[in-house]
DNA sequence: GTTGACCTATGTGTTACACATAGGTTTATT
DNA sequence: AATAAACCTATGTGTAACACATAGGTCAAC
């Protein structure tokens, strides 16, 4: 199996198979009579486990060290519970900053349609300026009182 | 003004300002004396600029193409407003999938609490092997109807 | 002039691939 | 067999926005 028939059937892209073959996360043999690289079942199973494992949120290094202890012969599901809950942490993180970052943008958006175009004037572009974030002037007026 | 200062005053790393300086966004002048980058008032105000919009979600070839704009004596506004429109659509869009990210994690989590570890089977990591996702589930199922 | 503290510039690393390039393989055609 | 067209591959480089590591220069004190 090469590349592309391996990649189509999994629904990824060629270069994402590509990727992983050169980290190393799968073993494919190359062929001697053209160079290609020919992926086996055992490539299969382990490329589903890993697009399994990306869509839960794990990296590519977690990944690596799952398949690592699997290979030893060793039940990686404790490290599983563990790198999840890091991950799961991370990604409240990053979800509040977006959630924050959503939340900014749209009062920006808001207060903008009230806004005129800045002149010429010393500013680069008085839109961004002028802005005064609702979020953080609640909290300092807070802070003040 | 060197590099340490302007960081510290404006509360960014040094790695940010050097970054910045790398891209051309801040145009210090080469002390002749020693070869250290000297930043003027004027960088300082573009990088408080420049801060402000990353705190709006603009990219740096966002901010690039404002500075631009207004450099050669044009209201860069439309121009903002049109690039805030995009990135936030981009923001919703990464906010979704984060959303999305962070329930399959949890129920994951959930899911693992009640099983056991998996044995040293044919599988990788038997936890993620069998997880079902609730909400592709709940999709399939109502499809399937 | 030399030590030590502090500062700087610059090259490389990061994440998870996507893209571009160059060239080999296979099938069809002459 | 030669050649062309279509298709496939490997590999190097690019991406975003910096952080980190290295190597070495500067400054004040002794």
């Amino acid at each position: 199996m090469y590349v592309k028939q391996l990649a189509n059937t999994m629904g990824v892209t060629q270069d994402t198979v590509r990727h992983y073959t050169r980290i190393k996360l799968l073993n494919p043999i190359r062929g001697e009579r053209n160079g290609y690289q020919e992926y086996t079942a055992a490539d299969q199973q382990r490329l589903k486990f890993i697009i399994s494992a990306r869509q839960l949120g794990f990296s590519i290094k977690d990944i690596q060290k799952i398949i690592a202890q699997s290979d030893q012969g060793q039940c990686p599901c404790p490290l599983t519970r563990q790198l999840i809950a890091k991950r799961l942490e991370e990604t409240e993180q990053h979800f509040q900053e977006t959630l924050k970052l959503r939340t900014r943008m749209q009062a920006a958006v808001k207060q903008w349609d009230k806004s005129p175009d800045g002149g010429v004037s010393a500013d680069i572009c008085s839109l961004i300026e002028t802005f005064v974030d609702p979020i953080s002037e609640v909290k300092n007026t807070k802070e003040a009182l």
